[in-house]
DNA sequence: TCTGAACACTGTACAGAGTACAACGTCCAC
DNA sequence: GTGGACGTTGTACTCTGTACAGTGTTCAGA
């Protein structure tokens, strides 16, 4: 919290200065996990790039836990976020929702760090403020208003997953759809009896040809947001 | 997949026998993920509680990754599935929400394992099967049956991994949510200023008054679900 | 019935993770 | 000037997944 702050109550005033900054820790871990990932983010990996043994980050951290809650802040903290006073309430939560979208294809091991207890920062804070925004003047209560954002959120922070998911299994399998496919075609024509799952194969068999593959981030996102924007007009709607 | 369906084609003909089953080892590893979570499941657990040593796990499964597939499948073919035959839309699709939130308070880890590219089993298969007929007869296409499907569980696993979270969170800090709170008001109360964040400040308040902490499992899930099903409700009725 | 290949299982080993701990050196307040 | 506080380092520990060589067991074919 203090870190996250950046509270000038903590920083000691004997000893040694320091020969790095807090910001050039997170930077340096944000820099490494966009270039390859979360996994490669090891406090051995920060430290050498930062020219400096991996204990030595313990005095600007306290753990790996809170170093990850510091990147998350920051990337909030570096949101653009649109301004769209004036436009009709579906555009400006289409807008949150796509600002999420490029967060999390900007930073893609920013859909993976978990989110609960979240790190209440300056960062954060701001993007509440601006997202709760977009969602105000509908004559939702103040409850509401939290709960549709959240809604909002956990919808494009879990598409987020999936489509990383599906973009690391593509990568790291060597194989292709269409290899995939054909390795495994004569075990799954024995086994994926119409008979037995009519519904799943005539269902999965549309979606397949629909999208190209067994899911289409692209096809889930506009579902989703589309279903979610429906919903909440329901909610508005139905206070008359 | 020749595991998942347990191909015969695959068990060799010389050699010892194995001395145990595979599924004696997703029991074992699913017992351990249920009483202590995820992490608790490692190679070395799992073949300790089987007396086995670490290594001789991977003569039945190629990795630990086949192995979470395995538990994965196994869990979905075990859920117990409603009969929901004659009741309306809404009741028939909150049940299946209601099946997948009780796979995952069972089985806490089941939220935690990537779905992408996921375990094409018997299990999956039989639960794909009767999660879309919940669906079926509501005039959706083929590709609408499967997409919202896909939206419904994207929301319920989201929604049980941020309350596996919350409970995480609350066990491992030691401290509740009031202690917390009494230890960062100081900073707190300094640095969020009403005035920089109006809309966050008012919007968080309320809900932290209404929920008695910052997030409540049980509200999202009643809000999201309802938001879902009107969402739903609008592109059926959208049809005429 | 005997033999060789196939297989299950064991023990050892390795690289890499997070971080605790003692030692060393630098800087400020008195 | 000096004592204590602090930054940084090197070493070490436990734990992970799993590769590899070795040992013993079992079955198919001669």
């Amino acid at each position: 919290m203090q870190l996250l702050w950046r509270d000038p109550a903590a920083v000691p005033r004997h000893g040694p200065r320091q020969g790095l900054t807090i910001d050039q820790v997170v930077a340096a871990a944000t820099a490494l996990a966009d270039a390859e990932g979360l996994a490669a983010v090891t406090m051995r990996r920060v430290a050498a790039g930062l020219g400096v043994v991996p204990t030595a980050l313990y005095t600007y951290v306290p753990g790996k836990a809170e170093l990850l809650d510091l990147m998350l802040d920051a990337a909030y903290a570096r949101m653009p976020r649109t301004g769209t006073d004036g436009q009709p309430w579906r555009q400006r939560v289409a807008a949150v929702a796509a600002e999420n979208r490029a967060l999390f294809e900007t930073h893609p091991w920013a859909a993976a760090v978990s989110t609960v207890r979240p790190p209440l920062g300056p960062g954060l804070m701001a993007k509440y403020e601006h997202e709760l925004s977009a969602l105000d003047g509908l004559g939702l209560t103040d409850v509401e208003l939290d709960a549709a954002l959240t809604h909002l959120l956990t919808f494009v922070q879990a598409w987020a997953r999936a489509a990383a998911d599906t973009r690391a299994a593509r990568r790291e399998s060597a194989v292709d759809d269409g290899q995939w496919w054909a390795a495994h075609a004569p075990l799954l024509a024995r086994v994926l009896d119409p008979r037995a799952y009519p519904l799943a194969v005539r269902a999965g068999t549309a979606a397949g040809t629909a999208h190209g593959s067994a899911y289409s981030p692209e096809h889930a996102y506009d579902f989703g947001l589309r279903a979610i924007l429906d919903g909440f007009a329901a909610l508005i709607g139905g206070r008359g």
